[in-house]
DNA sequence: AGCACA
């Protein structure tokens, strides 16, 4: 044989496929989010290593299915902008393993606590009571911790001892938590168990993502209040989002009903919209909404965040990524939609509107853009509705809550803008009134507006 | 800028 040419493989760096993908070149100090932010909108991650080589600047992602390692590798081959973490050129190839080993989760060395993976839900979907409920079934639960990785929603449950966290094992491992512990819109939440390799939890502060429950005096973290889930934080210690092809939606201030019709009239105006899905949370109203692709989302998200449905600052969007990919939308009803599947051809009549030529409408941009819009933002998940202002941590706020009504502040943060040519509305509100044209005349607000609803006056958009 | 973990 030649020196040089193995009979296995000609090249050493000829690659055959593999879902797990090696990333080079990455910034030193890049973090696990920037590598799973340019690797989500390929598919579902179910594995990292990070800062590995002599220089600490490669990495690897695992996918949960070849073919999206595939389509991440052939679309940046052909794609004319490199892929990028932070501005410097990445290299992505097929790694030589066809899985990512951790030697940190044994796995299988049986102790006291367990891992578990908490599947097809975001760390807001089941709250750690829920989870208490569940493995205290099986004995006294001391530790809870909980935390989200690129394997999604996982908890460490500590118990007084191996036996008790086995039994636990044993009976819950690929079950699902019960549907009526789960928000609606979850249908599957299935459970991977392993054991950690943890003995005891340090548990620094009792909050909505840690609890000692052998420790009832341990101090409430301020910060990590039931309903706020803390935001990645990006290089700059600035929040920073996942991008996802699903839109989480809040309406606040919801003087009229919002229907699915209504929502999807509004955010078919950027794209095909695939599902939608309509909850109750912490007594507002939010909802799901599934684009094809992460750029339409993008797109909807950047549009419309901010943006009133009606006049008066009324139904009021505010808007993030989802942790969701593809919503189990399987009912017909005012709670979820699944416009990809035509068995009852319900409103299969709205699809991407056609660009609108003269509206009528007109545009008010209004003076008080984002005087609770900040406050979401910096908490990142929108699940504070009103009346829980006490609860919020005050460092977060910029503002007071007590000015969040329809008596607007005078001072906003946003440049006010006098007034929207139309042909830069184009791509955002334009469009928009032309939704909202198009649902006046098929009368899709009509059912869902009270008697009280502005009729004389047609809904638009303000920022 | 080119592959970890045992």
């Amino acid at each position: 044989m030649a020196p040089g040419q193995g009979t296995q493989q000609q090249f050493r760096y000829t690659q055959t496929p593999s879902k797990v993908l090696h990333v080079r070149n990455l910034p030193w100090d890049s973090a696990e989010e920037e590598l799973v932010a340019l690797c989500r909108p390929f598919g579902k991650i179910v594995n990292t290593m990070c800062n590995v080589g002599a220089n600490k600047n490669q990495a690897f992602v695992e996918f949960a299915d070849l073919n999206q390692a595939i389509s991440m590798v052939s679309y940046y081959a052909s794609s004319s902008e490199p892929a990028q973490v932070r501005g410097k050129t990445v290299y992505i190839q097929y790694s030589n393993r066809q899985e990512i080993t951790n030697n940190k989760s044994t796995g299988d060395v049986p102790g006291n606590v367990l891992l578990v993976t908490i599947e097809g839900v975001e760390s807001g979907d089941v709250s750690i009571d829920v989870i208490h409920l569940v493995f205290s079934a099986f004995g006294f639960v001391h530790k809870i911790a909980t935390f989200e990785k690129a394997a999604g929603f996982q908890a460490l449950i500590q118990y007084t001892d191996a036996e008790t966290a086995a039994s636990a094992r044993n009976a819950l491992d690929g079950r699902s938590i019960p549907r009526y512990l789960l928000p609606e819109h979850i249908t599957t939440c299935h459970l991977r168990i392993t054991y950690s390799a943890h003995t005891d939890l340090s548990i620094k502060f009792q909050s909505h993502r840690s609890r000692d429950y052998t420790n009832p005096f341990l101090p409430v973290n301020p910060s990590a209040i039931e309903g706020s889930v803390q935001p990645l934080l990006g290089p700059d210690g600035v929040k920073k989002e996942t991008e996802s092809n699903v839109l989480l939606a809040s309406i606040e201030n919801m003087q009229y009903a919002v229907t699915i019709d209504v929502l999807h009239t509004v955010f078919s105006t950027f794209g095909t919209v695939q599902k939608i899905a309509i909850f109750e949370k912490n007594g507002g109203m939010q909802a799901l909404i599934q684009y094809p692709d992460v750029t339409t989302a993008s797109i909807a998200k950047e549009a419309l965040e901010g943006h009133c449905i009606y006049d008066g600052g009324y139904c009021k969007l505010h808007l993030t990524y989802s942790r969701h990919t593809d919503l189990s939308v399987k009912v017909h009803n005012d709670r979820g939609r699944d416009y990809t599947v035509q068995d009852t051809g319900v409103l299969m009549t709205s699809q991407a509107p056609s660009l609108p030529t003269t509206t009528g409408w007109q545009v008010y941009p209004q003076s008080t853009s984002t005087y609770i819009g900040n406050d979401f933002t910096a908490t990142g998940q929108v699940t504070v509705p009103h009346g829980q202002v006490t609860t919020w941590n005050p460092s977060l706020s910029s503002g007071s809550f007590a000015s969040a009504s329809n008596m607007f502040p005078s001072q906003t943060f946003a440049t006010p803008v006098s007034h929207y040519p139309v042909s830069t509305a184009s791509t955002a509100p334009a469009g928009l009134l032309q939704a909202s044209q198009e649902s006046s005349q098929y009368g899709l607000l009509a059912n869902a507006q009270p008697a009280a609803a502005p009729t004389t006056q047609p809904p638009y958009y303000t920022t």
